[in-house]
DNA sequence: TTGAAAGCGCTAACAA
DNA sequence: TTGTTAGCGCTTTCAA
């Protein structure tokens, strides 16, 4: 004997009102006099009454969901962004319905559950919508962010960190400190993230470089994170200390670079090289490291994020944004002045 | 002028079969005629129909939707253990649906929206869910999992590291290593966890503490995390280092301790004191800590919340469980045997 | 195996 | 301000 839901109707009955008074008051949609306010809420209290959001979005034709992708949640970075993303969702009146995608058929899948709980917005942290997707969102009035990635879609919006002024902070710091033997650390299997910034680090040393006054090379390392941080420094430095100053894709890199050049072979940062890393995760300031970085804003990402879905969400067709979120340069021990 | 919304109708016209049939084909149940089932699949493909979950869990009076409650989702261990849930919902043919809260206030109103989404399960890793709350849920037959935390709640079941064996580890090593001086570093307002694995790291050391073969203090750390074990490392080895085998409450404060010991003091692990840590999160393994720690198993954890959710949906009256999951020592630098 | 029909619980346009 | 009513898109008996 299973106890029978209760509906809108229940409470009615009960308040001795129409259906459509008890909907009003819960939705605070249209004129609802304040006696009649009262006996519906008193009503709904005493029987436990909950709105089913499901017949309601069902009537409305929109969830009030947002629709996150993320992938490793485990990442530092990518934590506090999502962090920052929930939060923002939650504050804007939504509900985060989160999915951790590892291939691009997964995201596929993922994006096409969105569409069924025919949510407000979607959120991509990873991964790149396809063009399918895209259309089909278009049809829908599904408004799309991505965020630190680019597309060809021109009505997926997109929130992205300044990488270009980031790098060039990096660089006007080393060169600053008289570095004179520049390299970008990479990952072998980059993101569209840290090439811009690879890119954009050159470019900001270019003259430099023309000039002889400094030399560059790209370090690639073949495994991310820490892990590969660790792995190339030994590799690297194998033959002494190649390079002065060094700009990491990301701090984890970074932090992993420090402890594999210093366990291995004693060379520490400054006192070796100067290094500078990207994120400004929490560890990047743990004592252990003190390191240099370009610090996201992910507060700021994450608010852009929402205010672009909530624009298109009122302006659908209007043409694509692309948000450049400012980064700033955090001075720690890492880096000082050479000579 | 806008698109109207492809309905089951829309595909059933084309296809030139009933309504019925098309529900019937999508959700595999009931039996429909393979050819059928092709014009429907292909009729839909071509008009891009795609399922109204909305509509559909309306009907089913559930969604497949999860719930989950958590905080500060950049806390390293807790977004370890995010991934796996959210990886291990996702397995089990869900959709998790998660929320940061800040506040028993935000709980609440958290697991308000839930049943308003006809969730079908919820858990918990963050504050304690209020008895009203976990009524509502009987009603609705919504199962509840709560994660590392206590619950005075009969329906409610819970999985938890098993804090007593770890601390039990920790003694032990400690022990061995031949520490006359433990302490434990706690943080002042601590979790059902922290104070769980104190109370059982002493009753493990009780016999050699009133044999006088070692002393026992408790550190009580005023800020936690990191940074709330660097400042009490300063405090507590101002005069000397006061403890050799110091088990802490979890691995941040650990590294925090480490850290502050050294920059202030250049006191080291395992030198001058041994340290063991709870929770094995990525930077306990870093070259610069090294820490030795007792490991919680999220994927495990994860697995069995998933599993007694599912039990619970079959048989909502069965009586509570709590489940233990094995922890693990990993034996790292930070402690080695004295003399 | 298939279709018709009765809901699931809510919202919103309209009329009163 | 209120109630009536016609859906929102799907599932699921029941009968054919």
């Amino acid at each position: 004997m299973k106890a029978k839901n209760i509906t809108a109707q229940d409470v009615a009955d009960l308040a001795g009102v129409s259906r459509a008074a008890v909907s009003r008051t819960f939705s605070n949609n249209g004129s609802v006099a304040e006696a009649t306010r009262q006996k519906v809420l008193e009503a709904a209290k005493k029987l436990g009454y909950q709105v089913n959001i499901l017949a309601q979005s069902l009537n409305r034709q929109r969830s009030d969901l947002v629709g996150l992708v993320t992938t490793t949640t485990r990442d530092p970075f990518r934590s506090l962004l999502l962090e920052h993303l929930i939060k923002q969702i939650q504050q804007a009146g939504f509900q985060a319905l989160v999915t951790e995608v590892e291939s691009a058929e997964d995201l596929e899948q993922t994006l096409q559950k969105f569409i069924q709980f025919r949510v407000s917005g979607v959120i991509i942290t990873s991964g790149r919508p396809p063009a399918e997707f895209a259309k089909e969102c278009v049809r829908c009035e599904i408004p799309v962010v991505v965020i630190n990635r680019e597309t060809d879609l021109s009505n997926v919006d997109v929130v992205k960190s300044d990488n270009s002024a980031g790098a060039e902070l990096a660089a006007k710091t080393l060169l600053a400190a008289n570095c004179k033997r520049l390299a970008y650390l990479n990952v072998r299997n980059d993101t569209y993230s840290s090439t811009a910034r690879g890119a954009a680090f050159i470019k900001a040393i270019a003259e430099d470089i023309v000039d002889n006054t400094v030399s560059f090379e790209q370090i690639v390392a073949e495994y991310p994170r820490y892990e590969g941080g660790v792995k190339v420094a030994r590799q690297v430095f194998e033959n002494g200390v190649k390079y002065d100053g060094i700009f990491c894709a990301n701090d984890l890199l970074a932090c992993g670079f420090i402890d594999g050049a210093r366990s291995a072979f004693n060379y520490r940062a400054p006192d070796d090289f100067c290094i500078i890393g990207f994120d400004d995760i929490p560890v990047a300031n743990f004592e252990s490291y003190g390191l240099t970085t370009i610090r996201q804003d992910t507060s700021a990402i994450a608010k852009q994020a929402l205010a672009l879905l909530r624009q298109r969400a009122v302006q659908s067709d209007r043409s694509q944004v692309i948000q450049n979120i400012n980064v700033e340069l955090v001075k720690r021990r890492s880096v000082a002045k050479r000579n």
